[in-house]
DNA sequence: TGATAATAGTTCTATTTAGTATTATACTAA
DNA sequence: TTAGTATAATACTAAATAGAACTATTATCA
């Protein structure tokens, strides 16, 4: 079948990003960015993750990381700590400064929420996000 | 409702980006990047239109679509063509070479879709279409 | 054990994306 | 008709993204 699926995630992608990182600036925000902040809502869930752990979760190549954690390291938002044991492996642990920021990004998201799926149905939005779930699995088995 | 839909459409969108442009050059094809093949895209449609007009089409911001033309410009895939009448309009035309890929792209579209939509019914394709379309209109009546 | 493969991260390069400021042109209304 | 505003595109800067090649470490197994 025919569809424009793909064009269209693209289109709310670009759209989404531009508003989003403009309400993040409105509100003040300057400590990090919209993509900063995709990495920074697993470390806030899980506090310390390795790197690959990191890529699995957000869906990053591992080579965006290392520069998005420079970053974010400079301007510390994050630590990154070697293992001990598995010498390869490094931890990422989230901040106490960071930590603070989790109430006004969740204030944002729900925002950007509110606004995205303005007229939808709570069934609704359990239909997309089960679909967008399968489409997940779905490049997942292909990408593996 | 608490909702993980923007942040999967994010995931969907890198992962989706790796492949596409992986099964591009599998297709041999480096003519073009996924990027431009979405600026393409249009253009195939409608043939030439003012940078404004593909900015709308596209969702991407004025200032993306200058850098990506004059890369695809470089390559012969448009060409600029100031409007003689209106001089502050630029008419970018797609060329004979970048029309001769649109079955290849269509063709990769097209196992995209396969790949991404594997196991949808047409219904749940059309449903989904359908949802994204809504979200769209919500997102540019709030950027506008 | 020692060779080889696998895993974890980084570096380097190139592309993509967008905000802000700027230039040039067209439109509008006093 | 000209002053002010809106529109169209570019320039400049900075960030985000990923592939390919690389280094270092760990695991496997002959």
């Amino acid at each position: 079948m025919k569809t424009d699926c793909g064009y269209l995630m693209s289109q709310l992608q670009y759209m989404g990003g531009r508003i989003f990182e403009k309400i993040l600036r409105d509100s003040g925000i300057d400590a990090f960015t919209g993509a900063q902040g995709r990495i920074l809502y697993v470390l806030w869930e899980h506090g310390s993750l390795t790197i690959t752990k990191i890529g699995k979760m957000t869906s990053l190549a591992k080579s965006t990381l290392t520069v998005m954690l420079d970053m974010m390291e400079k301007k510390k938002l994050v630590r990154r700590v070697p293992d001990p044991v598995n010498r390869r492996q490094i931890h990422v642990q989230i901040t106490e400064k960071a930590k603070g920021y989790k109430k006004e990004y969740d204030d944002i998201s729900n925002r950007m929420t509110e606004l995205s799926y303005a007229g939808f149905s709570d069934a609704e939005m359990e239909c997309l996000e089960g679909m967008l779930k399968r489409i997940k699995r779905n490049l997942e088995s292909y990408e593996a």
